[in-house]
RNA sequence: GCCUCGGUGGUGAAAUUGGUAUACACGUUGGACUCAAAAUCCAAUAGUAGCAAUACUGUGAGAGUUCGAGUCUCUCCCGAGGCACCA
C-alpha cells in the first residue's frame, strides 16, 4: 500500500493541469454563466498572505463546485500592480517599479499555482499594464467629456512623507493610512470625480444587492445622508447707541439658494428645526465669511482673528484630541430667531465644520450634545423644548408612560395640571441627567408649534420657513467628491494636456495608452516625478505643439481597481474596455474579499458602474450582486499577524509541511468564512489525518478489488453495482445525506460544516465493524464503485490534488473536474425509523426508536408506556405535545 | 459617545432557525501494538454526586414569553471591529 505523499502528488497534478490548460474556459458561451470574483491583490514583496489564501480558497472551492454542476464559470485573477510600495522600494534601491512588480507578480502566480487555484493567467487584468491602463484612461476621458471630472484647487489632505495628496477615505485618525505621518492641509490643484452626484443612488441601490447587512449599513453611514432645513437668521448690528436695523446686501457663498437674501443673514443648516425654540445662540465655523465682513462692525475683530488663525493651524488630529470645545463670541452682532424674534449671541467655534452644510449652526444645548458641552463651558442658557415621549428612566410623576404616548394625552395632562407638574418634572429630569436630550419627542414651550411630535413639528416649521422665504428643506451628504490626483510616479498617468493658455484637454483616444514615461527620478521633492521627464515633454510638444504641457499627476490606484472586474471577460480587447458581447458576463455574481474594503473600493467601484451606465457604456447599475467577506487570519494566540511581531505565517512553508490540500481545507474548516481564523499548526494535523484516512481507504479498497478479481471471486457484481443503493442501505443513505449537506453548505459558503460532514462520513466508512467483513482484507465499510466515486467528487473542490490522484487510481483517464456533481436521491435520505425524544415537562426522559411516519396517537401512546417516562409522571397528564419525527412532550 | 457584530467544554467551533446543547476537529487521560519511542488503532473527555443505572446543574448575568429558549423580548456586564465634532 502506498503512503499518502501530498508533496509529490501535488506537484505532479499542478504540472498536468498546467500542460492541459485545465483552467481554460469558453467565454463566448454564455449559457449557465456564473461569475465568481476575488479581490485582486497588490503584488507586494512579501508574497501572498494567509488572508488571500483563505478567500482565494473559498472562491476556488466554489468555482469547482459550480463548474461540476454544469455552470460555465468565470473565475479570474489579476494584479492591482500600481502603487506606493514598489515606488518607495525604487527610491530606496533604485530598482525600477516595473521590475519589482513583475518579479512580485511572478512570485504570486507561483504561490497561487502551488495552492492549486484554478486561474487562467493568460487572461489576467494587470493595472500597470499599458493594455489595461489604456482603458482606465479611456474611461477617464469619457468621464471628462461628460462632466463627471473637474479640476479644483482646494485644501487637500497632504502627506509630507509620501509627498502626495491623500483622499479623505485614506486618512485614519488624522494620519496617513499608509505611512502614519500626520496629515496637513495644503492648497493643491486636484482632479475630482463627481461621486456626490450619485450619492442618492449609491444609498438606494444597496437595497438591490445581497451584501452583508453591516457592510450596507457602513456604506450608508459613510455617504451620510441627512435631511434637514436651512434657516435664515437676520443679523442685528449694534452700534454705540444700541442695536440698529441697517441692512447691507452681502453675498453668502455658503448659501445654498441662488436668490439673494436682501437682509444680512446667517443661514444655518439643521436636521432638528423642531428644537428651534430652544436655540440660545448661533455658531459659525472659523472659515465662515461672516467674520471677515468689515461692514458688520465686529468689535473684537482681533480676538476673533487670532482664534481663527489658531484653529487653522490645528491639524485634524489636534482638533480631535481637544477635549474642550473652544470658541469666541462675535461681539457687536446678534442673530434673530425668525420664529420668536429673540436675539441671540453669535460665536465662532471650530467644533462647527466649514465644509458641511452652511458652515453655521443654530445651537440648541438642551437637545444636542456638542451644543450642551459648549453651553456648559461658556455658561450659556439651556432651554428644553422637547418632552421625551417615553424614556428609559423612571420618575414618579411619569411612571406610566402610556399616558403620554398620544399627543392628546400629554397635552391634556399639561393643561389639566395647573402646576405644570409634567413639564416641571421633565425639566428637572433633564437637568439632573446632566446631558442633552437628543431624541425626538413632543414640542413644548414652542408657541403655536407646541404639542406636536418632532416629525410633525419639523414638517410644519419647514413649510412656514418656505412660505416666508426664510429657509427650505434640503438634503446634505457627508460624502465628498473623490480627489484622484497623486503626485507620484508609479500610477496611471492622467491623460490630460494643457494648452499654452492653461486650458485642460483630454489627450484623445488616438493617443492612448498615454504611457508612463520611463526617464524619471523617483526621489520625492514635492514636485510630481513626471514633471522631470524629458520624454513626456517632447511627446506633448510633438503631438500638440509648442507651449503645451502635460498633466504630471497620476491617478489614485483606487481608480485602477474600480473597473477591473469589467476587463476580465475580455482582457485582450484593444478595441474596447470590454466588448459588448463579453460585457454580458457582468455583473459579478459572487464577490469574495476582505471587509477592509467596505468603504473605499466597494463604493468607488459602484460609482464607476453608475457613472458608466449614465454615459451609456453599461446597462446595469450594481457591479457585485452578492458579496461576502472573509475573516482575518490570526496567529495561534489569536493575535493579528504583522511583520513587526514576527508572527507572519508564510503559505509556502505550510504547503511544504502539510500539502496544499490540507492548507486549503483547514483554512475553511477552522471557522466560518466570515469569522476570524486562528492559524494553529497543531490543529491542521486533523485535516491531514482526514486525507490520510481517505487515501488509505481507497488504497485498501483498490487492493481488495484487484485481489478479488485475481482470485476470481464473486464480488465483482457488488463493486460494479451501478446504483448507489448498494447492498447496504445504511451506507447509501449516509452517502446521500452527505451529498445533500455538502452541496447545500458549499452553495451557502458554509465550508466549515461541509468539511465536517465529509469527515463524519469518512469516519463511518472507516470504523464500522459489523459489516466490514464483506471485504476480507479490510475492516472498512464497503462501497460500490459509484458510491466511492461520488465521495471523491464531493471532496474534490476542497482537495483537488489528492482527489485527482485517487480518481486516476480508480482507473480514470480524464480529470475528475470533468465529472458531474452528484445529486442526492430523496428516497435514499428518507429515514424509515427515527429516534423520538420523549420529554416530561420539557425534560428529556427517554428516547425511543419509532417508524418515521408514526401517527400522533401512536406516538403519544408509546411515549406514555415508556417506563422511564412513567417514573416521572406524578399526577394528572394535562397536555401532550407532538412534533412529527422529533418529540413528544408530556405536560403534568 | 454612537453604530455593527459577538459571548456555548481545556481550545477552534456545531446546533435543521423555538424542539435531544456541545456534532466535527485539536488537546488531554487511559489502553492496544512496540525492547522503546514516534505513528496508528481503541476508549473516556461539560460539572457535581454515585460502583452503577441514574439524578441534579449547565450556552456572560438577571428577569420575561412558551408545553419547551443557546435561539424570541427587556435590563445589565464583558469582548472585537468600525465611525467619531456631519448640526
Amino acid at each position: 500500500m502506498e503512503k499518502y505523499n501530498p508533496q509529490e502528488i501535488e506537484k505532479k497534478w499542478q504540472k498536468i493541469w498546467e500542460k492541459n490548460k485545465a483552467s481554460k474556459m469558453d467565454k463566448d458561451n454564455l449559457k449557465k454563466k456564473f461569475y465568481v470574483l476575488d479581490m485582486f491583490p497588490y503584488p507586494s514583496g512579501t508574497g501572498l498572505h494567509m488572508g488571500h489564501t483563505e478567500s482565494y480558497t473559498a472562491s476556488d472551492v466554489f468555482y469547482r463546485f459550480k463548474k461540476m454542476q454544469g455552470f460555465n464559470v468565470l473565475h479570474p485573477q489579476g494584479f492591482d500592480s500600481f502603487g506606493l510600495p514598489a515606488e518607495n522600494f525604487a527610491i530606496k534601491t533604485g530598482i525600477h517599479p516595473s521590475e519589482t512588480t513583475k518579479k512580485n507578480m511572478e512570485n504570486y502566480i507561483r504561490q497561487m499555482k502551488s495552492l492549486g487555484f484554478a486561474y487562467d493567467f493568460d487572461e489576467q487584468a494587470v493595472t500597470s499594464d499599458p493594455g489595461y491602463y489604456k482603458w482606465t484612461q479611456w474611461i477617464f476621458g469619457k468621464f471628462f467629456e461628460n462632466g463627471l471630472v473637474y479640476k479644483k484647487t482646494t485644501k487637500t489632505n497632504w502627506c509630507r512623507s509620501c509627498q502626495t495628496v491623500i483622499a479623505n477615505e485614506q486618512v485614519a485618525e488624522g494620519k496617513c493610512e499608509r505611512c502614519g505621518t500626520d496629515i496637513e492641509l495644503k492648497e493643491v490643484p486636484s482632479w475630482f470625480f463627481k461621486i456626490t452626484d450619485f450619492a442618492e443612488e449609491l444609498i438606494n441601490d444597496l437595497d438591490k444587492v445581497d451584501w452583508p447587512e453591516h457592510t450596507k449599513k457602513n456604506q450608508r453611514n459613510w455617504i451620510g445622508k441627512s435631511e434637514g432645513a436651512t434657516v435664515s437668521f437676520e443679523i442685528k448690528i449694534s452700534n454705540e447707541n444700541g442695536i440698529s436695523n441697517d441692512k447691507f446686501p452681502i453675498s453668502n457663498q455658503f448659501s445654498n439658494s441662488n436668490n439673494q437674501i436682501p437682509k444680512q443673514t446667517i443661514e444655518v443648516f439643521t436636521t432638528r428645526v423642531d428644537t428651534i425654540f430652544g436655540c440660545t445662540y448661533l455658531v459659525v465655523a472659523p472659515e465662515h465669511p461672516l467674520i471677515k465682513n468689515q461692514e458688520l462692525g465686529i468689535k473684537n475683530q482681533d480676538e476673533i482673528g487670532e482664534y481663527v488663525k489658531k484653529a487653522k493651524n490645528k491639524t485634524e488630529l489636534d482638533r480631535m484630541e481637544a477635549k474642550d470645545k473652544t470658541g469666541v463670541e462675535i461681539k457687536g452682532i446678534k442673530a434673530v430667531n425668525p420664529f420668536n424674534g429673540e436675539q441671540v449671541p453669535v460665536f465662532v467655534a471650530d467644533y462647527v465644520l466649514g465644509g458641511y452644510g452652511t458652515g453655521a449652526v443654530m445651537a440648541v444645548p438642551a437637545h444636542d450634545e456638542r451644543d450642551w458641552e459648549f453651553a456648559k463651558k461658556y455658561e450659556l442658557p439651556i432651554r428644553y423644548v422637547i418632552a421625551p415621549l417615553c424614556g428609559s428612566y423612571q420618575r414618579p410623576s411619569m411612571n406610566d408612560y402610556k399616558t403620554y404616548e398620544t399627543l392628546e394625552g400629554l397635552k391634556k395632562q399639561i393643561i389639566n395640571d395647573k402646576n405644570d407638574e409634567v413639564v416641571k418634572s421633565i425639566l428637572t429630569e433633564c437637568k439632573i441627567s446632566k446631558k442633552a436630550h437628543i431624541n425626538d419627542g413632543i414640542t413644548i414651550y414652542s408657541d403655536k408649534y407646541s404639542f406636536l411630535n418632532s416629525e410633525q413639528a419639523r414638517q410644519k416649521m419647514t413649510e412656514w420657513l418656505k412660505k416666508e422665504g426664510l429657509g427650505k428643506k434640503i438634503v446634505n451628504y457627508r460624502l465628498r467628491d473623490w480627489s484622484i490626483s497623486r503626485q507620484r510616479y508609479w500610477g496611471c498617468p492622467i491623460p490630460i494636456v494643457y494648452s499654452p493658455k492653461g486650458e485642460a484637454r483630454f489627450v484623445g483616444e488616438e493617443n492612448l495608452p498615454w504611457t508612463l514615461p520611463a526617464d524619471v527620478d523617483f526621489v520625492p521633492t514635492g514636485v510630481a516625478p513626471l514633471a522631470k521627464s524629458e520624454e513626456l515633454k517632447k511627446r506633448v510638444e510633438n503631438i500638440f505643439g509648442k507651449g503645451w504641457t502635460a498633466e504630471y499627476d497620476t491617478m489614485d490606484t483606487f481608480v485602477d481597481s474600480s473597473w477591473y472586474f469589467l476587463r476580465y471577460s475580455d482582457p485582450h480587447d484593444d478595441k474596447a474596455f470590454c466588448s459588448k458581447e463579453r460585457l454580458e458576463w457582468l455583473p459579478v455574481d459572487l464577490y469574495i474579499g476582505g471587509a477592509e474594503h467596505t468603504y473605499m473600493h466597494l463604493l468607488f467601484a459602484r460609482f464607476f458602474v453608475k457613472a458608466m451606465k449614465k454615459i451609456g457604456l453599461l446597462d446595469f447599475d450594481e457591479p457585485f450582486l452578492k458579496l461576502r467577506h472573509q475573516g482575518m487570519v490570526l496567529d495561534a494566540q489569536g493575535k493579528k499577524m504583522s511583520k513587526s511581531k514576527g508572527n507572519v505565517v508564510n503559505p509556502d512553508e505550510m504547503i511544504e509541511k502539510f500539502g496544499a490540500d490540507s492548507v486549503r481545507t483547514y483554512m475553511l474548516f477552522a471557522a466560518p468564512l466570515e469569522d476570524e481564523v486562528m492559524w494553529n499548526e497543531q490543529n491542521i494535523v486533523g485535516v491531514y489525518r482526514f486525507f490520510e484516512k481517505v487515501w488509505n481507504y481507497v488504497e485498501s479498497w483498490n487492493e481488495s478489488y484487484e485481489k478479488d478479481i485475481a482470485d476470481n471471486k464473486n464480488n465483482i457484481e457488488f463493486y460494479k453495482k451501478s446504483g448507489d443503493d448498494g447492498p447496504d442501505f445504511r451506507t447509501a443513505s449516509r452517502l446521500h445525506k452527505t451529498i445533500k449537506k455538502v452541496s447545500e453548505d458549499i452553495e451557502n459558503l458554509k465550508f466549515n460544516t461541509a468539511v465536517s460532514q465529509l469527515m463524519i462520513f469518512v469516519n463511518y466508512i472507516r470504523e464500522d465493524k459489523g459489516i466490514g467483513k464483506f471485504l476480507k482484507e479490510s475492516m472498512d465499510v464497503p462501497m460500490t464503485i459509484p458510491q466511492l466515486e461520488k465521495l471523491i467528487i464531493l471532496l474534490s473542490p476542497f482537495a483537488p490534488h489528492i482527489t485527482e490522484e485517487l480518481w486516476e487510481k480508480l482507473g480514470h483517464k480524464e480529470s475528475i473536474f470533468n465529472e458531474e456533481w452528484p445529486e442526492y436521491d430523496e428516497k435514499l435520505i428518507a429515514d424509515e425509523e427515527v429516534e423520538m425524544v420523549v420529554q416530561v415537562n420539557g425534560k428529556v426522559r427517554d428516547k425511543i426508536i419509532v417508524s418515521a411516519d408514526i401517527s400522533e396517537d401512536d406516538a403519544k401512546q408509546k411515549a406514555l408506556s415508556s417506563e422511564k417516562v412513567q417514573a416521572h409522571l406524578s399526577g394528572e397528564v394535562k397536555k401532550i405535545i407532538f412534533v412529527k419525527g422529533k418529540l413528544v412532550n408530556v405536560v403534568v
